[in-house]
DNA sequence: GTCTATAGTCCGATAGAC
DNA sequence: GTCTATCGGACTATAGAC
């Protein structure tokens, strides 16, 4: 007989993001989501800083294979490509759970708090993004840039990805989103 | 003898700009910006939503200003220098309170809760941005893009122009960070 | 694990302007 | 009378302190 049961953290995420799908995030409670997960309220502010903040646990994953994209481009590093592998990579990853994905994605944009957290979390993609260029040996205004070129990438193709059923090759979506921001800011 | 002062709105924004930086964001307490402004508690939140949004009013102010630019961008409208006139026209309106726009950026950034509501305001710039464009013509995607681009410049510049005493000519730093963008993306 | 401050909402009351 | 701006008090849930 175990005293817990283990993983609280995932089953705290799963209540979470089906309670707030269900009933909307402002009409679920914090209590409510510790019960489904079979823990305590305090157990839910152990884990996550607030209510929000359980849906964004796995952006730091996705951050850490960002930044080793970056680290891993070829020499010479052109800013943008080295921009563009590591949103390509984030999105094989996600690639496979569109299900999820969408579900999430629907969350989210239904409140402003949370498209506020989303927000502050791609910003925080994106400076880790330049930070890594700068180590590449990239000047600073250009890493700055590229950084946040590619979480504009990153979010206009996820956008068609979650919103698009024939648009299922995340991987190309955002190849494509690359190609027409050159020929965008290229003035064409 | 009035019964009210007038702008309580203004002394509300004033004292809590005022008391954010005195003692931190999370040190202040509604009841102290009221109290400061000759007002209730009650009073505040009928103006503003919540603690934050009261030193964002001014952003749709700007938002305004913005779309103004765009539906008046001359035809062939080309996306990208629509959006960069867009963004010089605030940074023109801008220009004027340096002094102000620095108090208000350093309290901003000393807090993620606050630079959470700036990214959801400069989203909001964007897509209305966005939606101009597309009522000029041009393109869903494009629009998209362009509206994005013009966001990304927008707070390049503006960090540029507050951190740095000598770059002091803030459309003139729109017009740089642009130019840096259309490098970036090039690849070169 | 309990206790508490504060954010934020709701309903109603009040006082003046027109 | 109607309209608008403010105030008063009670209430819940978040979030942090002890």
């Amino acid at each position: 007989m175990v005293r817990w049961l283990p993983d609280a953290v995932g089953r705290l995420e799963r209540a979470a993001l089906e309670l707030y799908a269900e009933r909307g995030f402002e009409q679920t409670t914090v209590a409510e989501i510790a019960e489904r997960a079979g823990v305590t309220e305090r157990t839910f502010f152990r884990y996550f800083t607030d209510k929000r903040e359980v849906l964004f646990q796995g952006s730091a994953e996705l951050q850490r294979i960002a930044l080793a994209a970056i680290a891993a481009s070829p020499e010479p590093v052109v800013p943008i490509d080295a921009v563009a592998s590591a949103i390509g990579e984030i999105a094989g990853v996600l690639q496979g759970g569109r299900a999820h994905a969408r579900q999430r994605a629907a969350v989210v944009d239904a409140h402003p708090a949370l498209r506020e957290r989303e927000l502050l979390k791609m910003e925080s993609l994106a400076s880790a993004m330049s930070l890594a260029l700068e180590a590449r040996g990239v000047p600073a205004a250009a890493a700055l840039i590229a950084g946040q070129a590619g979480i504009t990438v990153f979010r206009i193709s996820y956008e068609r990805w979650v919103a698009d059923s024939a648009a299922d090759d995340y991987r190309r979506l955002v190849g494509e989103s690359f190609q027409e921001l050159k020929a965008v800011t290229a003035g064409g």
